[in-house]
DNA sequence: TTATTAATCTACTAAATCTATAGGGTTTAG
DNA sequence: CTAAACCCTATAGATTTAGTAGATTAATAA
């Protein structure tokens, strides 16, 4: 399952992309239109600032805005930001691999071999799809 | 992330297969080769069996049997006892289809659409993939 | 028939994770 | 100064996951 902190993000996310220039967009505004409780969408976005997707003004007039082009933001670090790894078990992972505990050989695994592939088809998807290609513009 | 449920249930899986014949295989044995918890494993192969992929015999000499034939069982069905929908979210899901409460209009929905690709190619492994390719057998 | 073996079933619990909220702190515009 | 808006930490409630306990039922062998 998807959580729900990495489906608010993408919205979030296509929000601000959907925006003309960039103008910062505050909290409430994206909160309201999309339907996402205020404080959790917060804690969202900034996640989202501390890993160099977005940008934030403070005060009066201030709010968030995205750092690169939607065409330039790949789906993979999205979600590797908000989901975690993109494999479903780390055996599998690239970037965040671990050995199994039980697990005394991955090569005659049969978990391992059918894993492999899911994460190669999600990871092409994810590598293909840009923020540009989601929101159409 | 893939539940233990799933991995030991497809390990369990893979173990039967490989057995010469029909015998029925006792759980403590399943558990011992691949290290996993006795008593899970066995609400793991009960639910496997009330969903019509194992048999059982009780008593002296029993155990678990498959009852269909490795390159009979897609992975599609496995998944979906053992894990759930294939879907990473209940609005893109074939067989459990449940409308977003927040998401006012499918269409414009930046994470159905990305959401709907992972499903397609995660679908296509799964039933391209059966217990005999996952074992060599 | 009786003992043994092994699956069946129900209920429960501990731990982890997810979702969300609370509440103060800090910065900025006017 | 003051109101607006992001910053940050902590925590609570709900849900899910992983595993445990223990009694029951069925089959087999002696």
């Amino acid at each position: 399952m998807l959580s729900k902190k990495t489906k608010y993000g993408i919205k979030a996310l296509t929000f601000l992309a959907r925006q003309e220039g960039n103008i910062p967009v505050q909290i409430a505004t994206i909160s309201n239109s999309e339907n996402i409780s205020l404080k959790f969408l917060e804690s969202i976005l900034l996640t989202l600032r501390k890993n160099g997707f977005l940008g934030s003004k403070k005060g009066k007039g201030g709010g968030y805005y995205l750092l690169k082009k939607p065409k330039d933001i790949q789906m993979t670090s999205v979600m590797r930001v908000l989901e975690g790894p993109i494999a479903m078990v780390p055996c599998v992972s690239l970037n965040f691999y671990e050995k199994c505990a039980d697990c005394p050989d991955e090569n005659t695994c049969a978990v391992h071999k059918l894993m492999i592939q899911v994460r190669d088809s999600s990871l092409e998807i994810f590598r293909n799809t840009t923020l540009a290609d989601l929101c159409d513009c």
